[in-house]
DNA sequence: ATTAGATTTATTGTACACAACTAGACTGTA
DNA sequence: TACAGTCTAGTTGTGTACAATAAATCTAAT
């Protein structure tokens, strides 16, 4: 069985065949194997194995690790030899820190450099709006991973300034993957209801071209996200 | 001629020889480039030549461009097929961006999870203050750049939050090389004298325990610093 | 002299073979 | 049985040859 990405239709192989250069490669396997693991196709703690992974895409070892160090080097992964490819664990205590410094750098995507409320970024949102409610009506684990990720990617683009979109989506896959962990012994449409109300409000905001305020909202649903996914890991663990 | 690392009197070779592991190496290899790169023994602009470092570093091409690849991730280099290896250019108008950001981060120095004021820190510390103190009477553009990284990776243990460290780090790093670079066109005496003082003033906050005030006080000095600079390069244009 | 095209040369990218290493299975002995 | 040592299978790390690419140089025609 070849794995299709569902936007093009077209196998990884056949992506990479297409691709024109070293560097647009190394972004098709990079962006993959990072898909992956934040959507637990690899659950923490699996192994990779390089040459299974270079068949499948149709190369062979040396491209294929420039990918996974730069993983690596995002604390995805950990290589070790003799070993093997190992996908990192995901624990709410680690991530504590990182969950603080999202915090605030999330106030800073609305006082640093905001973005022109331009319609194409007004209509990306309102898609985003659209695709909350469908979920809502057909909450699944895996929509709500996707739109998770889809979303963020939205609300960096309301702040031009580069480095720190790129800061905070390195610091956006290192803790994503818990809420699919974790979510298995939440309330799924519970979770999904008061995301897309944060969807909803955060629109609401963009729309209104305030993007300070659609800032502070997502600070205030990522601090109250935390909790409740920390209070969920109290409660399993007694 | 071999080049030796200052402290250890060993050349690289010969560390990487000494390694436990493939981590250990590439943790050697990487830190050199990094530090030749901001210490501009290779200017921006300049070509690496990915044979000619293996061969010196005693290793084959792929170990050391594991090392390479990081660093283009970091920004410092771009590989490209059929041209070389190239350290990437600073231009104080692209660094805007990274220094809003590392300003903003330094205030979270303070804020995010700050440490004890143990001895070994304020020894820490008070060392960087003698060590200002001896700049200042020879002031030197290599010493004045080797304290300026040093200082910065004493003031990162003011925090012990571990992924806002590696961020500043990594920014520091893009923005580190801009000092070296403009500081023949200004005044060597007057901007060690100045960054003295911010030395002096932060090691008495570290002293009296208080790192909010210590990551203000560097906050105050990278702004002034920023500014100054980009006042150099309005004045060289004109 | 200029310019378009071919050629050369130098560099990174890729493939592959083998070395180094680890964990687990196996085996012999007390 | 318990345990220590050895062996084996499987993995990543390293070295090396070659392919792909691009810039500079040369060449010839206009």
């Amino acid at each position: 069985m070849t794995k299709r990405t569902s936007d093009t239709g077209k196998t990884i192989a056949e992506r990479l065949e297409a691709a024109a250069n070293a560097q647009e490669r190394f972004q098709i396997m990079y962006g993959e194997i990072r898909d992956r693991i934040c959507m637990l196709v690899y659950p923490p703690g699996s192994q990779l194995g390089e040459e299974a992974l270079a068949d499948e895409f149709g190369v062979s070892r040396s491209p294929l690790r420039k990918a996974l160090q730069v993983l690596e080097a995002d604390g995805l992964l950990r290589s070790q030899q003799g070993v093997g490819t190992l996908v990192t664990e995901v624990d709410i205590e680690e991530l504590t820190q990182v969950y603080q410094l999202r915090m605030e750098l999330n106030e800073l995507t609305g006082k640093l450099s905001p973005c022109l409320p331009t319609r194409e970024l007004k209509a990306l949102f309102s898609e985003m709006r659209k695709r909350a409610q469908d979920l809502r009506n057909t909450p699944t684990r895996a929509d709500f991973a996707r739109l998770n990720i889809d979303f963020f990617h939205a609300f960096q683009q309301l702040s031009e300034n580069q480095p720190l979109r790129d800061v905070s989506e390195k610091l956006f896959y290192q803790t994503c993957r818990i809420w699919l962990k974790l979510i298995p012994n939440m309330d799924l449409a519970k979770e999904v209801d008061i995301f897309c109300g944060e969807i909803d409000d955060i629109v609401d905001a963009v729309e209104l071209g305030d993007f300070q305020a659609a800032a502070f909202t997502r600070r205030a649903h990522l601090s109250m996200g935390f909790i409740r996914l920390k209070a969920q890991k109290d409660t399993a663990s007694h």
